[in-house]
DNA sequence: TTAGGGTTAG
């Protein structure tokens, strides 16, 4: 009959089911009130273990901790310290094995005070120096961003246990501190692969991807076995290079000494792919996976939507909805940017309705996404209220609504938006200001956006980046001021680039300054041999001037480069259907409807060279 | 029954 119960209470989860087994055990069997306890102790019957718990006089400390680590197990670390109070008011036992569980908790939560309460317990309970206990502590202090406590608690420990080192330097590297890490990584006599790993992902969230690598080797010339921990930190390192040579060759690892069933393993494999640009391979990756979590759904959908890809996104998203997985935070970031890439207006308000209908809760990531969708899909007014109902903004919230507003003509609204972004405390970033220089060019406020430029390093301590440049001198052209564009772009101490040059040559062919094309073209030459668009403005200008001796020596270098001309594309989509064509295009059916109702609803047309037509210029 | 390190995003 016993053995019974236990069976029944192992494969009941119905409330009902285990009030009646509860009832039978405490009439007829009260020696089996352990038992039934810890058959509770998972995720659908937690609480009514915890009741259960509760109403037993003097738990032993079995119980007792075992009642602690489920709670701790499931992260229910409210919970687990409620139960630890309890106990320790009523003078239970609690023994050396609840400490850790119950550091864990102050540690997740986190909450100091009660961890500090019980680093003080420590010695009044009699356990000075356990290993288990010291490690706690150091993890709870670096959870809590405590790091002198942490090494204080650190400098007690005689053992050379490589845990607590483990513990420590992670600490240290989450702190920014990779000297220190470093230090005490190489004090360490017992290693083991997660003292490496823990050495290598400093390394990695600091950026120094080289040394992170580098100590990857260094890990196997020692002797150490790389885990599936090891496996995913160096994919991850190469998917942030995009070393895709050396990321296959950290796969080949896997396939001789690892199993390839981890899906995790797998995943950043998939994301590895992603960020070298074979997404090819990546679907070939994802397409082999048996199972697949939402982390491997986003990964696939973000990694269409990365490269471009955006239709794939929104296909990926729809078999995902089809085998019922559930879309999560990431998963709706990820189909928002497709749809936002797309700029699809139709697709943009179904895909932004299904989200708006998810019932999540209030999301700054999802509402950035949406707001981001919606202003680059052309519909402001849109993204301008799910902006203002934001509860919680951060920067990446601004500064989508900025740039929105900024690229949508909005200019002056943009700036207005900085200042209250400002006035919010809210720190700019340097993509806060590409937002309201590109404000200032839409405006034509040359004075302000060259204020806002040097304010930049002056009261924000923002360094300007090529983009910021390229802004200005976009703000010179579009006013006319070429020569102040030309003078601002040799004053530079960043290496102008394509987009800089290009500009200034825009702006000469529509004010026809030859001289400041010549320059401009000469550099652009040197920089991309291989664009047709800029020698055949520059020869269309020589001709235009007159010069055609020049004219004929652009176009000579250009066939002699083998360099063709792209065809421009323009596409609209109506009724959920792509229509493309060319200029003069007459072949499509409906082209006459299209342009009808494009001119009559200003829909947007975008136009995008894509084709080569194979004809010289 | 007790400790550390990893994958997806605007």
């Amino acid at each position: 009959m016993e053995q019974r119960l236990i069976y029944f209470l192992q494969i009941s989860i119905r409330l009902d089911h285990l009030k009646q087994i509860h009832a039978l055990v405490v009439r007829e069997f009260p020696n089996l009130v352990p038992d039934f306890l810890r058959a509770l102790l998972k995720q659908p019957t937690i609480r009514y273990a915890r009741r259960v718990f509760e109403a037993i006089p003097q738990p032993d400390s079995f119980l007792s901790n075992s009642i602690l680590s489920a709670h701790s197990k499931l992260s229910l670390h409210r919970e687990a310290l409620e139960i630890f109070f309890l106990l320790h008011r009523r003078n239970a036992q609690v023994n050396i094995f609840s400490i850790p569980s119950v550091l864990k908790a102050c540690a997740s939560l986190p909450v100091s005070i009660e961890g500090n309460q019980i680093h003080a317990l420590v010695p009044k309970l009699g356990f000075f120096s356990n290993i288990f206990i010291q490690t706690s502590l150091i993890d709870f202090y670096v959870k809590i961003s405590d790091i002198d406590s942490a090494e204080m608690v650190f400098s007690e420990i005689s053992d050379k246990d490589p845990v607590p080192y483990n513990c420590l330097m992670s600490g240290y590297s989450k702190s920014g501190n990779v000297v220190d890490a470093r230090h005490l990584f190489d004090t360490m006599t017992q290693r083991t692969a997660s003292s490496w790993n823990t050495i290598i992902t400093c390394y990695a969230h600091h950026g120094e991807f080289n040394e992170a690598l580098r100590l990857f080797e260094l890990m196997r010339v020692q002797g150490f076995q790389p885990n599936e921990i090891t496996i995913v930190t160096v994919l991850s390192i190469c998917a942030k290079v995009a070393d895709l040579e050396k990321g296959l060759k950290v796969k080949k690892l896997i396939d001789n000494h690892h199993s390839r069933a981890d899906l995790i393993v797998q995943t950043a494999i998939l994301e590895m792919y992603v960020k070298c640009g074979a997404v090819d391979e990546a679907r070939m990756e994802f397409n082999q996976m048996n199972c697949k979590d939402v982390v491997a759904w986003s990964a696939m959908i973000a990694g269409y939507a990365q490269n471009g890809r955006s239709r794939e996104a929104l296909e990926v998203f729809e078999e995902m909805r089809s085998v019922c997985s559930e879309p999560n935070e990431v998963t709706l970031v990820s189909v928002l940017s497709a749809c936002a890439q797309l700029g699809s207006v139709e697709v943009g308000e179904h895909i932004g309705n299904y989200v708006e209908g998810q019932k999540l809760g209030p999301s700054v990531y999802v509402d950035s996404a949406l707001l981001d969708m919606y202003s680059k899909c052309g519909n402001v007014q849109k993204a301008c209220r799910i902006f203002n109902k934001m509860q919680k903004k951060d920067l990446i919230s601004w500064n989508s609504m900025i740039g929105g507003l900024a690229y949508n003509g909005f200019g002056e609204d943009a700036i207005a938006l900085f200042y209250k972004m400002i006035e919010e405390n809210q720190k700019p970033n340097d993509v806060t200001f590409v937002g309201i220089l590109t404000a200032c060019t839409h405006a034509g406020l040359v004075d302000l956006g060259l204020q806002f430029f040097h304010s930049m390093k002056s009261e924000y301590s923002l360094m300007p980046k090529v983009e910021h440049c390229a802004c200005i001198v976009d703000l010179f052209c579009r006013s006319g001021r070429l020569e102040d564009a030309y003078h601002f772009i040799r004053g530079l101490e960043i290496e102008p680039n394509v987009v800089i040059w290009g500009t200034l040559l825009s702006a000469c062919r529509i004010y026809s300054n030859f001289e400041l094309a010549k320059i401009s073209v000469e550099k652009l030459l040197e920089l991309e041999p291989d664009n047709s668009s800029n020698y055949i403005l520059f020869s269309n200008m020589c001709a235009d001037a007159g010069q055609w001796e020049e004219a004929r020596r652009i176009r000579n270098l250009m066939r002699s480069k083998n360099v063709r001309k792209l065809a421009a594309y323009s596409w609209i989509e109506l009724d959920n259907t792509l229509h493309k064509f060319l200029v003069g295009d007459k072949s499509h059916l409906r082209s006459s409807e299209i342009y009808e109702v494009a001119n009559g609803l200003s829909l947007q047309i975008k136009w995008v060279p894509e084709l080569d037509l194979e004809q010289p210029v």
